[in-house]
DNA sequence: TTTACAATTTAGCCTAGGCTTAGTTTATAC
DNA sequence: GTATAAACTAAGCCTAGGCTAAATTGTAAA
């Protein structure tokens, strides 16, 4: 059951530097598919209410959004809402993408709904292109 | 297929707090992993080799480690290899086992070996016990 | 229209986790 | 037994992402 030889260091290690790639960029992921949904549904994206929804105080996100900014993901004036640049609305859409599959893939698995939530949350970040697939090829099964 | 409400504001940071959560603890994890496996291979686990198979320099290394000392996850002495105390040991079997679960999953559902094990490393952080219990009863079905 | 409250920003602090460069200790090889 | 190389530590820097407290701006109500 257990090791008795570990992998290359070099390839041990690509596996922990693809994880922390993947960190770098979920905060990223996560505000603009939140601010897209704000969009959506509310008509605009406040600061007040992405860091309430965030769970993060309003000077966090306003330094966590003005980082976006600087990285061409998002625009706006001061004290007015925040906008998604193309690049921005690019990722909120891929990243809900994504989500979803993740999501479904977990209800399809017989997963109960708030752990599917919770964890979908989480893990939408570290999953392959190759993986997906399998997940999605599942939910369609699922369906029939 | 889109969305046209949120979640109450509160639930919703609810989720991005947990998974805040989970990733104050991956690095611990990850490390008491290691140093476990290095242990049991190689009979000791060195600062150079954590370093090299996470994939950061010594002194990165270093640095975690004095911090994982101050939290009672290892010990070690100044230029000494590095032993886990009884919480680093429990984590780390806690850690692999989910680990083990999570790759076995992929496999179980036809993931590729590869992707299996590098998507492994980031999703294992983020899975809860009723979704694992759910991975667990798929690896068996697929044992038969 | 002024006043008060809500929203946003600014400033400053903290921790984690990266890095480099330089110094110290340990181990090895001659 | 000493020189050299390897391993480790120390110091200092950076970014991200948390926080609080205080200042500023915008908005709405009296």
């Amino acid at each position: 059951m257990s090791k008795d030889v570990l992998p290359e260091a070099h390839e041990h290690a690509a596996r922990f530097n693809q994880v922390r790639e993947a960190h770098k960029t979920e905060a990223t992921e996560d505000y603009v598919e939140l601010i897209d949904d704000l969009i959506r549904v509310h008509g605009e994206a406040r600061l007040v209410d992405v860091a309430s929804r965030m769970g993060v105080t309003q000077p966090t996100a306003s330094k966590t959004l003005a980082r976006l900014q600087r990285d061409g993901f998002v625009s706006s004036e001061p004290y007015r809402s925040i906008f998604l640049t193309r690049e921005g609305k690019d990722l909120a859409d891929e990243s809900r993408l994504r989500h979803e599959v993740v999501f479904n893939f977990l209800l399809a698995i017989g997963v109960e709904r708030e752990a599917a939530i919770r964890d979908s949350e989480g893990m939408e970040h570290h999953v392959s292109e190759e993986a997906l697939k399998v997940f999605k090829k599942i939910i369609r099964e699922s369906n029939k």
